[in-house]
DNA sequence: CGGGCGCATTGATCTGGGTCAAATTTGGCC
DNA sequence: GGCCAAATTTGACCCAGATCAATGCGCCCG
């Protein structure tokens, strides 16, 4: 069970706003406690062992050897970083790459005036650092609490270096990144604020299926201004946006996520 | 010399359309005739070398000893495409990967209404393939006249696998891409009309200086539409936009492309 | 329990860029 | 050079989403 608000109940009013509570049994899943994914630090960090990381299958390191594994292990830093932390800002110079293995991190690019572009937010299992130069890119900080496995930069090239298939598996995640990168750009460019919206819960809900079990509900610990900031769009329009796809009954807004309602319909648009 | 449109010369009238010729002498660079960057099929076709070929040194290839060089050489098929020929399309099977040795290729995604966003614009030198699946994430087609290497993706990839330091060359060129890509999505999502034009006009004078001598004469093979489709915008916005920037003479209308006329004040916007 | 702060929602209004509709220009071709 | 088709420019008007301005609401902390 977990608490949700309630849809609307008059008919130009503005939503009731009573608690009630929500049964998920009718779900194939557990519940997800305010929608937001299990911290593994423990798992991560703890008796050490890469070889038991949560991100493990979904990462990098997924190819490489228990022999490899432990040389990775080695080189490896478990860092922990609160709300709101910076991991690195952008144009700095680049000291390390990270693997993050618990938590979300949101990463933007600034203009001088302070717009701001969100270009992704890595999950759990993403790799920050692939894209790197002398200087990072762009910024990154911590959406609620994040564990991640932080190399340096010396010691990253290096593995690189002397482990082919590693670069190889870098590769095919830049290759994926880049594809993703083209699809936001289509977003971005050509498609409307109810198409990007929708565009953006059925990619994320797609890419919290692959950590754990597919689910209708989709976190979002990430703020309306993030989502607008990635989106190429206002925070009012954002909120204005999920009221109405809300009020027809394609989603339902609960705190922390939104659950998709109407996932036909939602695919129609985005097709 | 080369023909040019002349600015304007009434004060709220239209431009003077009249020819007259234009004296590059001012300029440390020779002339390039109509702005088209000269092709070069003889030289990356011709006697057939590609330690001869004109794009070898800013290309994937350029690590590669002279040995290599010959075994890439037999795998290579040097292939001519006409003004809007279909390199390959969107969804389709992919079995080529291609190297483009002279010309410009449009790579573009439709939705399903005809909606389009051009990704980028390839130029000799650049590789398409790199964010390559079973099938081709997006479509490329022949802005002018193009020639291509273009190998077959089993050749390719088992000589991916044979050799890394070509790999790590790829994956280089893979995470520019991505860098270059989240340029475009702060472009796409954040940026004015007039913004989007001016860091277009610098991004393409930096990549045909690469190709030759640097020079504020931008050649522009590719269509409004094509610019406009690249930069979320109307083909309307794009001609109005260039208009009012060359009435300010910020730049200068050309055929075939634009002479930028205030390179500091366009740092300046898309600072 | 209450006060304050930050996020989110909602309403009213404005506007940059889109849409629609003509010209006008350019380039290819005989 | 003249003709046609395609590309581009220009003008008039419109609208999706931005901007400006209040509330609303949860949550933390004393």
């Amino acid at each position: 069970m977990i608490w949700v608000k309630f849809g609307p109940c008059g008919e130009k009013g503005a939503f009731c706003v009573s608690r009630h509570k929500l049964d998920f049994a009718h779900e194939q899943e557990g519940p997800i406690v305010n929608c937001q994914p299990a911290p593994c630090n423990a798992v991560a960090q703890g008796d050490g062992a890469c070889g038991n990381c949560m991100v493990r299958l979904v990462s990098v390191c997924a190819p490489l050897s228990e022999e490899e594994l432990a040389l990775l292990e080695s080189l490896a830093t478990p860092t922990h970083f609160s709300s709101g932390d910076t991991l690195f800002a952008q144009a700095a110079e680049a000291h390390c790459v990270y693997n993050v293995t618990s938590g979300v991190v949101r990463l933007y690019k600034l203009l001088s005036d302070g717009r701001r572009q969100v270009v992704g937010f890595a999950l759990p299992g993403d790799f920050l650092g692939l894209a790197m130069r002398d200087a990072y890119g762009f910024s990154a900080d911590a959406i609620g609490e994040v564990t991640v496995c932080a190399f340096s930069r010396a010691a990253y090239t290096a593995l690189v270096d002397a482990k082919p298939h590693l670069l190889k598996r870098l590769h095919e995640f830049a290759t994926h990144e880049l594809t993703l990168a083209h699809e936001q750009m289509m977003l971005l460019g050509r498609r409307t604020a109810e198409e990007k919206l929708i565009c953006f819960l059925l990619g994320m809900q797609q890419r919290w299926a692959r950590l754990s079990k597919p689910s209708v509900t989709v976190p979002l610990p990430m703020t309306r201004q993030d989502i607008a900031d990635f989106l190429g769009l206002t925070i009012e329009t954002v909120s204005r946006t999920f009221t109405r796809l809300a009020k027809e009954n394609t989603i339902l807004i609960v705190p922390g996520g939104v659950r998709l309602m109407n996932p036909d319909r939602m695919n129609a648009v985005a097709a």
